[in-house]
RNA sequence: GGGAGCAUAGCUCAGCCGGUUCAGAGCAUCUGCCUUACAAGCAGAGGGUCACAGGUUCGAAUCCUGUUGCUCCCA
């Protein structure tokens, strides 16, 4: 039968990705065996697949096969994440489209929308990584807002709360005007931008002609200034004590406080305070009691308090004010400026700092000994660098605001009575319940459909959080034996862009609730950019579409394109060459296949010993990649162990090893070699799988002419013995077969016409000898031969301290020769000179330890014997 | 404004506790080959004052200090 030249992935992707479907390959329950977990970070609802997700879950699948291989019980949970803000905004826009207004809606109606949504859409990425390869458990599909999440969620909230971590309270925070909702600390894009300072002059109250200017970003918020602040030491402003200021246009009077937090250099030195819109001022409020007024509404218009503009956008509002504030006088002057304005990360629109009662989660406590397990490397990092970032935010966090005013998530379990107070409870009896036994100072008992429950949703991360837990069901029953197997989990593979959002806080969860971390490493992978540096997105345009990229070039070529050029924690510039490196790659392999696969075996045939050095050199190069492989992995470096891989494949067996290996065309081939070299590319195949799972799975079932095995359940190759001498023997070979190349190069001598090299040394000294009819092979030699003797009218070379010779070849240019002879010579000659002096340095041969100076005497001596052989050969040029 | 990190070949990076002929790999470039597994290939070649300036040391790409440039995080 006919095997393609090319390597086509179309078909057979498909076809063993069902085949490992059907047999539930992917499958994992508890057993005896050591379990190995990866949760997946579980992908937004809203998303597609895009170049993250896809170097994200190679990395995982990598990790989780190469896991089933090594005999683990391998589990990777997938699951998506329901993204409150960003499907609710999907939600909106396309009940819009259908002319429906959210607000029309009841908050079933609109959930009903909602979960239709997900359903439609939900599910599309989990099936993209199945195109990937991906060798999830899918049978553990999980979503934050199926049925044990959500109960979780409830009831990590309600623990929290009655363990006085959760509070409610009026605080300043961040609130995004168009999605109606706070947002946490960490949800807030700080960029910079534009803008300008607006001097205003205040009149002091009582004097016709007294003003003090301040210097403001924000005109539009002078509306809800209640105080003018300077400096206690600022002499400029010392005579305003005890006076008040007129805001501007409102008149309203506000007293000068005096607070050293101003910075007398910046704009005038007097600041105005608003204490509803900054948090600055609305500390400095809360130090000197002053009045809060909040000129806003939600949606960012101005608000009635505001007593003008009412109704209008605070954007167009600061256009206006500044006309009406210069109409009126108190216009000193426009400065050009750049500062920092916080954004909100799902809508991008600017957040406006706002008093809000909201629900809080008290950090600190959490935060201590999440620190310290990520500080003494109970969790590690890779790289480690990012245990700084790790430490500075823990070490500054604030209480997180969790609740968020909207309908698409975990609602709040908290009950209101007619009164305000309240009761936080799963459920309405229970709440009742709660009410009854507290037995508090009610006059009249409130019935039960007076209960009204708290209206708002909770961060969505406040779920994440639990992630590694209760995707076995681990809050609801902490000692079910899913979570009592699986838990902790091994590794976690995720952007050091949510390290806080989500990395910190899984930890603070596993430490709360399970008395244990939630997995022992985490991988922090790179972001993928374009070629330029810029980070892929959508509205760039400067992404590939995925999917595309896995029909043009295959899953693992992709799959090792992506890999090759990503160290752990380093931006990939993408580009589709990395791609094409993958699928070359692959093909050499499908090749490699095609050509021990097109070998017929004579089994009468004695094995030549060059085949039988040759499988002995490649065995201990085998086993000594494989060592090097190991030890990168347990250093979760797996850029570099692919590189290894890659080049263990295409240098050493395609290059070296089948070369040397292979009968002439239309030969057979004996039938040690071929089993040993069949061995050895099963080998490989099994090295490779976790990399490329679906060419290796399709080779193995070539190999082994079908069946109903599989490669993702064979095992993992493991290091065996390695013979340093026969290593270290072949690279003077190798170095040999090199030289008579680059020598029939030079001369033109094509391959097929045959050559005689003589090596100046006696035969079978040493080690020499060995490899004779490998070398015979491979230069096409009709003989090489060993001599002390230098052969006359034969061109020269060195390898190592060796002289070779090919006879019968005249120098075409004695010329050029000598001259690289001198380079070389004078080369040597310097280097000689710098080990001398290091051997001529006392200090250097009684400090520097016994291993350097004997290298230094090993480094003279080759030296000395080269520089011996070179003066020779330049001699005979010279005649 | 505070903190962290990086700077090595045209590009992306490796180089662990200072010491092997240590200045490396892959890609790209150049040269020669359609050699019977593979042109998605084979065989070769060129290319770097290791950002700059000092210091420590017998010895520095590696450790220390400063300078410059870039990136990220936090407020």
């Amino acid at each position: 039968m006919e095997i393609a030249s090319k390597y086509d992935p179309s078909g057979v992707e498909e076809k063993w990705y069902k085949f490992w479907m059907e047999n539930r390959m992917f499958r994992s329950v508890p057993d005896s065996r050591e379990a190995y977990c990866i949760v997946i970070p579980p992908p937004n609802v809203t998303g597609v697949l895009h170049m993250g997700h896809m170097l994200n879950n190679t990395i995982q699948d990598i990790l989780v096969r190469r896991a089933r291989m090594l005999g683990k019980n391998a589990c990777w949970v997938p699951g998506t994440d329901h993204a409150s803000i960003a499907t609710e905004a999907k939600v909106v826009a396309k009940l819009k489209e259908q002319g429906i207004e959210k607000s029309s809606l009841s908050r079933e109606e609109f959930l009903k929308h909602a979960w239709e949504w997900k359903e439609k859409h939900g599910g599309i990425i989990l099936e993209q990584l199945k195109k990937l390869g991906a060798s999830c458990d899918w049978e553990r599909t999980c979503f934050t807002m199926d049925e044990a999440r959500y109960e979780s969620v409830t009831d990590v909230f309600i623990d929290l709360y009655n363990k006085g971590l959760i509070y409610r309270g009026a605080r300043m925070i961040n609130w995004d005007p168009k999605a109606l909702t706070a947002v946490s600390d960490e949800e807030v894009i700080y960029k910079e931008v534009h803008s300008k300072l607006y001097y205003v002059r205040y009149r002091v109250e009582g004097r016709e002609d007294e003003w003090i200017t301040i210097a403001t970003t924000r005109p539009e918020t002078i509306l809800g200034d209640t105080a003018i602040c300077v400096h206690p030491e600022d002499e400029r402003y010392s005579h305003l004590k005890g006076k008040k200021i007129l805001v501007p246009l409102i008149n309203r009077q506000v007293p000068v406080i005096f607070d050293d937090y101003v910075d007398r250099e910046f704009g005038t030195g007097a600041l105005k305070v608003t204490p509803a819109h900054d948090i600055n001022d609305y500390n400095l409020g809360l130090k000197y009691k002053l009045e809060v007024i909040d000129t806003f509404n939600p949606d960012g218009t101005l608000s009635e308090a505001a007593q003008l503009y009412i109704g209008e956008n605070r954007f167009k509002v600061r256009s206006k004010i500044v006309k009406d504030l210069d109409a009126a006088g108190h216009l000193v002057k426009v400065e050009e400026y750049t500062n920092k304005i916080g954004y909100s990360e799902r809508t991008d629109e600017a957040i406006e700092p706002r008093i809000s009662v909201q629900w809080f989660m008290k950090m600190k406590e959490l935060a201590q000994p999440a620190l310290e397990v990520v500080e003494n490397d109970t969790v590690r990092f890779h790289p480690a660098k990012y245990k700084n970032m790790y430490r500075r935010w823990l070490e500054n966090v604030n209480d997180w605001c969790i609740s968020r005013q909207l309908l698409w998530g975990h609602r709040i379990p908290a009950w209101y009575l007619p009164d305000g107070s309240f009761v936080v409870a799963k459920t309405r009896e229970e709440a009742f319940r709660l009410i009854v036994s507290r037995n508090t100072s009610h006059v009249t008992r409130p019935e039960i459909e007076d209960l009204r429950q708290d209206e708002d949703v909770m961060d969505t991360w406040f779920s994440s959080w639990l992630w590694p837990i209760s995707v076995f069901d681990g809050i609801r029953h902490p000692n079910n034996e899913d979570i009592n197997y699986y838990y902790p989990t091994i590794d976690l593979v995720t952007a050091p862009e949510i390290i806080f959002f989500w990395v910190a806080r899984m930890i603070m969860a596993g430490i709360e609730y399970r008395k244990e971390i939630p997995f022992r490493n985490v991988y922090f992978t790179g972001i993928v950019r374009d070629k330029q540096g810029r980070k892929m997105s959508k509205s760039l345009g400067n992404s590939p579409e995925p999917i595309e990229l896995i029909g043009k070039y295959g899953a693992d070529a992709v799959r090792v394109g992506m890999l090759l050029c990503s160290p752990a924690g380093n931006d990939l510039l993408y580009d589709d060459s990395l791609i094409e490196q993958g699928r070359n790659f692959c093909n050499k392999v499908w090749n490699a296949m095609r050509l021990v696969k097109g070998w017929t075996v004579d089994p009468e045939l004695e094995q030549p010993k060059s085949n039988k050095i040759s499988v002995d050199w490649f065995d201990s190069v085998l086993n000594s990649a494989l060592r090097d492989i190991d030890e990168q992995f347990n250093k979760y470096r797996l850029s570099e162990a692919l590189r290894d891989v890659y080049k263990l494949v295409w240098d050493d067996f395609c290059s070296w090893y089948l070369e040397m290996i292979k009968p002439a065309y239309m030969q057979p081939i004996d039938s040690q070699s071929y089993e040993a070299s069949l061995a050895f590319f099963e080998k490989l195949i099994r090295l490779m799988h976790p990399f490329m799972p679906f060419l290796t799975e399709e080779i193995y079932h070539v190999l082994h002419n079908s069946g109903s095995e599989s490669i993702m359940l064979s095992s993992m190759p493991q290091a065996g013995e390695i013979d340093d001498t026969l290593v270290q023997e072949f690279g003077f070979i190798r170095e040999l077969v090199m030289s008579v190349r680059a020598v029939r190069s030079e001369k033109n001598i094509p391959q097929k016409e045959a050559v005689t090299v003589v090596i100046r040394s006696e035969k079978n000294t040493g080690t020499t000898g060995h490899f004779d009819d490998v070398v015979i092979k491979l230069c096409n030699l009709n003989e090489l031969q060993y001599s002390i003797d230098k052969p006359d009218g034969s061109h020269s070379f060195i390898v190592g301290t060796t002289e070779c010779f090919i006879p019968l070849l005249q120098s075409l240019n004695p010329e050029e020769e000598l001259k690289k002879l001198q380079e070389e010579l004078l080369y040597q000659q310097g280097f000689l000179v710098t080990v001398m002096k290091k051997l001529g340095n006392e200090s250097f041969v009684s400090n520097a330890p016994q291993k350097v100076v004997d290298s230094e005497r090993k480094k003279k001596s080759d030296a000395e014997a080269r520089l011996l052989v070179l003066t020779e050969q330049m001699n005979s040029l010279k005649k």
